[in-house]
DNA sequence: TTATATACAAACATGAATGTATGTAAATCT
DNA sequence: AGATTTACATACATTCATGTTTGTATATAA
């Protein structure tokens, strides 16, 4: 059997996608092999070649999956749930956020493999510049959305949003990556939304 | 030459290890080899199998010559300096270890590779769980210290010390990985300070 | 002072992993 | 329907890293 139609080669595509997350997961990006990702997939190398130039090439196609998406989210919740006071919209983005890792396993499990199973080197450093500034991004929404609070006098009217919105960032910062790495959810995960509100709380009037 | 004296060979031993901590940063953990070790050691493999008995040994080897000080310098730091009052004996904790980061090439150096090139799978997840229970041990210190501010009165009475205390742990634990990864300075290393007294300032009363 | 252990260097053997080249059957184009 | 791609599998060549073994000059111990 060779040859799929168009659409079934589409999906051997994906297949190796996450047979490489998978296997990148469990054996770290650098020390996972060609042919441990064809194995996983059901597949040769040949046909992993035949998708991606090499590993770094791979490795990319993984992670567009999941920080494209993010990017759309953020704008959503910041900007569409009008609804909601400043403060509680910068809470539901750190809480969806949360719960989207805990809903979604390719997104979990892409972040378990940048924060542990990755190292940044060579062609790789640009990747962490990317997340740096993305980080950056965050902070100046939240920043905005903490100014606005101030003037709709949801915020505690003696600290400085500029410093808040970085505080947050610096909190939500660590508190995904303690989530991320509390991988059997006994030291942090279960405490994280408790932990979001209690952050919150230090801001509201 | 060769066979050196006593004193020598642990001299060659160090010297090894600090090749190994600048080849693990250029290169990474996982694309370092003993050959690139080595060499920048001006040394032989011979040497290197003949101090460790593999790359991982050497790792750890490495690694405890930043995170058995780091254990001291926190008792130190909480207990000793009794002339502060709480919530500064936290504040210049924080800030302590980010000068101390500062000033030593040595320990900056190794928090880089541990945090960017260093993948945490088979016999390194151990460290990745040693590194999340001191992480639990400094929240339960600072909260503890709270406790005193709170009780002393020097923390603002509406909050809680044990929200407040993993709120720290959060946010120290982002701004460190954002200190360590800003690897040029421009975006985080600089506010690193401001950062830290506008965090505290939300504790005070 | 001689024997032995030490601190390495040099050589060897083995096992991957990579990238490429070739083969091939089926899908698609003309 | 025949020609040509496509989507892989298979085979090949090369490079590279590891661990071990052996060699050796010199400290050190007896």
């Amino acid at each position: 059997m060779v040859r799929k139609t168009k659409e079934d080669a589409e999906l051997t595509r994906a297949q190796i996608i996450d047979a490489a997350r998978e296997v990148f997961l469990s054996r770290g990006v650098s020390k996972t092999t060609m042919e441990h990702i064809a194995a996983q997939a059901g597949l040769t190398r040949g046909a992993v070649y035949w998708h991606f130039e090499n590993k770094t090439d791979l490795f990319h196609a993984m992670r567009e999956r999941v920080f494209l998406p993010l990017i759309d989210r953020m704008d959503d919740t910041f900007l569409n749930e009008g609804s909601h006071d400043p403060i509680t919209r910068v809470e539901n983005f750190l809480a969806g956020t949360i719960e989207h890792l805990n809903d979604n396993l390719e997104t979990r499990q892409i972040y378990e493999i940048m924060m542990m199973k990755c190292e940044y080197v060579g062609e790789f450093e640009l990747v962490m510049q990317q997340i740096l500034s993305t980080c950056t991004s965050i902070t100046e929404k939240i920043c905005a959305t903490y100014e606005r609070a101030k003037l709709s006098g949801h915020l505690n009217e003696t600290l400085d949003p500029a410093e808040l919105a970085m505080d947050t960032n610096m909190f939500f910062s660590g508190l995904l990556h303690m989530w991320v790495k509390d991988t059997d959810g006994t030291k942090f995960r279960y405490k994280a939304h408790d932990l979001i509100k209690a952050h919150i709380k230090l801001r509201r009037k």
